[in-house]
DNA sequence: CAGTATCCTTCGTGATACTG
DNA sequence: CAGTATCACGAAGGATACTG
């Protein structure tokens, strides 16, 4: 299947509502789950559940900001699955619903994957670089 | 986890050192391959080679600059094979090589399951919105 | 035709501080 | 503990003009 053709192209100027989320919603999808922590979040809850803090260090490098986000973005989307128990102090647990966990499992496979083909690739880069070098 | 300083940042696009190589390469890897433009020039590789002009079109939307940027990359990488043919006017076709096949195969069909969660993840993203409403 | 070079705007990300 | 708010900065990305 072609790619989707993209009307205009936004002239700069003006704050305009992401052409490509318009023009195809799914593409919006496959940002969230394959953005940087998106990857690593769904991989991680792929084994179990976390809490908010269990899962800051078992994704390591992430800001609480961008874990807080990229929850929310998730949840949001249907993949990730929010109990906040009303306690004190606060406990949140996260975790993958149904829908979730399919897609933690083909992008993890994708990821799986692209870190086989590491060595091939550095290979391919070495190759590149030589031969303009 | 900070990240690492990186030395130079070109003005232009090009194939950028990427940041994430050196801790995590299989990150970069997985970057390129599902980057805005990425998923969408293997998607259209996937069908026949193409020449730089025919693949702008076909993929609208992208600049010159960011199609000339992602090619570059996909070919660093050993996904896309570039052949220039010494003629004037110049023309130079891209094609798939079989580890990109690979690879577009993977991603592409990751972007048609995300294509049918579409209405699912609608409503879901409604029923949250709705939540906290 | 197939790119490069330059300039500029927008966006993502992180640091820090604060709240329930 | 589990967030939210604000700020600052570099990187991503685009428009345009130019070149072989």
């Amino acid at each position: 299947m072609p790619a989707p053709p993209v009307g205009r192209t936004p002239s700069n100027g003006g704050p305009v509502p992401d052409v490509n989320d318009a023009m195809c919603p799914s593409r919006a999808i496959l940002e969230h789950i394959t953005s940087r922590w998106g990857v690593l979040v769904l991989a991680a809850l792929l084994d179990r559940s976390y809490r908010f803090s269990e899962l800051r260090r078992q994704v390591g490098g992430v800001s609480e900001k961008m874990l807080a986000q990229t929850l929310q973005t998730l949840e949001r989307d249907g993949f990730v699955d929010r109990d906040a128990k009303p306690v004190i102090p606060p406990r949140v647990d996260y975790a993958l619903t149904p829908l979730g966990r399919e897609a933690a499992e083909q992008v993890w496979s994708l990821a799986r994957w692209s870190e086989r083909q590491v060595d091939t690739v550095r290979e391919a880069r070495a190759a590149y670089d030589e031969a303009r070098a």
